[in-house]
RNA sequence: GUGGGUAUAGCGUAGUUGGUUAACGCGUCAGUUUGUGGCACUGAAGACCAUCGGUUCGAAUCCGAUUACCCACCCCA
């Protein structure tokens, strides 16, 4: 019980009971991506820690607190990568994939570091899947990406997920809104929260998302980002809109969905859930048309987002979705005596080459234990080898459903037979009628 | 970083107002005669009752500290 050493704070172990739930919304995500037109990328779990501060931002909580960085031999920073669209940037941009013709489009699924306080669907090591799409500024772009993450959740069978859309501006009609958000709070300075009153000085529009009742309160009363949009932003805004629309997605307009990373411009978006504690959002991103540039690219348009695997999966669990289930063993060789034990593996073997699943005893159980541990392990199909089969070269195969038993030689055509029967089996037939 | 909750076998739990060998379910293993699983029955293994210290004749049970985990704030996926 008192482990010498435990996991890290924060972190999980998949165990072999939990990982079809992992290869199933890494299934879904993966198949949809590419259904979309993305192609994966990998990039490493560690980057110069300068890469996350230009883009991230330095003013961020993700920079400032979370990260976990090392100074390696000599006196290069790295560090874990807090989320991925950096890092994705980073290599498209070293490979000259930017040069590659438009629109680039790719996904990834990688683990992220963040250094925070775990609670109920936060993990300071957790799993991302995202996407990110470049050099297309089209509002049917941001259509195109939200439908992706929406098919994602759809297909993993969740009810219940809230799309929340906003449009945070370019960096041009940002500013002037800032301006007036800092007007507005500026004159209840008196009654606002500690935190709030530095945020009015770094970032007021997280003000606006402030839980503190008094507050929010006064957030209500204040300017609405999308009152002060740019024409070419609103615009944008109001074409997103409608071709949401026309593909039937429904979302609701949110001006209090504010991103804490940086780089984000006009649109983002949050699918969000309330079954699964305070950290609701199972899915978040949006565009970041300045990132690329920042980074010493071409000006590019991009956008992109991440679902967090974790929340995902927790959310299915909550409402009972269903996971794929783990090919279970096709057939349990039991053996009594060496000369038939020696016999299960050759046979295994042939067994194997043709694609089955095979599992015999190896750790020296009686028979009874053995077929205890194949109807443990939902074989299909059992058979028991001992002297006498040896000798007579056939065996009975027995079906471990239906209890049905046939006669198979143990010859050359082995393999085949049992192929033929397990077929049979497969679609419900008899297998005399193959 | 700030709060609140919990801590008993691999897992899930019971342990009444402190009293002798810490209980139950699941799981694991072995049996219930002769070479075939699921059901049932029998039995076994498995816990320094998170750690350290205190109160007491006596503590899983009371007190304190520590640690871990969980939940919330914050922030985000």
């Amino acid at each position: 019980m008192a482990l010498l050493v435990q996991r890290p704070k924060g972190t999980q172990d998949v165990t072999p009971k939990e990982s079809c739930k992992w290869h199933t919304v890494e299934q879904i995500t993966r198949q949809t991506a590419e259904q979309y037109g993305f192609s994966e990328i990998r990039t490493p779990v560690f980057e110069d820690t300068g890469l996350f501060v230009r883009s991230v931002g330095d003013t961020t909580d993700v920079v400032q607190k979370e990260m976990y960085s090392v100074t390696a031999k000599g006196d290069a920073s790295f560090t874990l990568k807090p989320e991925g669209t950096a890092g994705a940037v980073r290599a498209m941009l070293e490979n000259g994939l930017m040069n590659e013709g438009f629109p680039q489009k790719v996904y990834y699924i990688t683990p992220c570091f963040r250094h925070e306080k775990p609670q109920a669907g936060r993990l300071r090591e957790f799993h991302q899947f995202g996407v990110e799409m470049f050099g297309t500024a089209s509002p049917y772009a941001d259509a195109d990406v939200i439908s992706l993450a929406k098919t994602v959740l759809d297909r993993a069978g969740l009810k219940n997920i809230e799309l929340f859309i906003n449009s945070i501006g370019c960096p041009a009609c940002r500013a002037e809104y800032h301006k007036a958000l800092k007007e507005y709070f500026e004159s209840y300075k008196g009654d606002l929260c500690e935190t709030c009153l530095s945020r009015l000085e770094k970032n007021p529009m997280r003000i606006l998302d402030c839980k503190s009742p008094v507050c929010s309160k006064i957030a209500e009363g204040a300017p609405v980002i999308l009152d002060y949009l740019c024409e070419d932003c609103k615009n944008h805004f109001e074409s997103l809109k409608d071709i949401l629309s026309s593909m039937g997605i429904a979302f609701t307009v949110n001006p209090k969905i504010v991103r804490g990373l940086d780089y984000y411009t006009r649109t983002v978006f949050e699918f969000v859930t309330t079954e699964i504690g305070a950290q609701g959002t199972v899915c978040g991103g949006g565009r970041y048309d300045g990132l690329v540039q920042q980074l010493g690219g071409q000006p590019t348009p991009a956008l992109g987002f991440a679902a967090g695997l974790e929340r995902l999966i927790i959310t299915m669990e909550k409402q009972g979705c269903e996971f794929i289930a783990p090919e279970p063993c096709d057939i349990y060789l039991a053996s009594m005596g060496d000369a038939a034990q020696k016999k299960c593996v050759e046979l295994a073997v042939m067994l194997r080459d043709e694609g089955f699943k095979v599992e015999y005893d190896i750790v020296g159980r009686g028979l009874k234990a053995q077929m205890k541990y194949a109807d443990k392990i939902n074989a299909k199909f059992s058979m028991v080898l001992g002297d006498n089969e040896i000798e007579s070269g056939s065996a009975k195969l027995k079906n471990m459903k239906t209890g049905e038993q046939t006669e198979i030689s143990l010859g050359e055509g082995f393999a085949d037979a049992f192929s033929d029967i397990a077929v049979a089996d497969m679609f419900n037939l008899k297998s005399d009628t193959l």
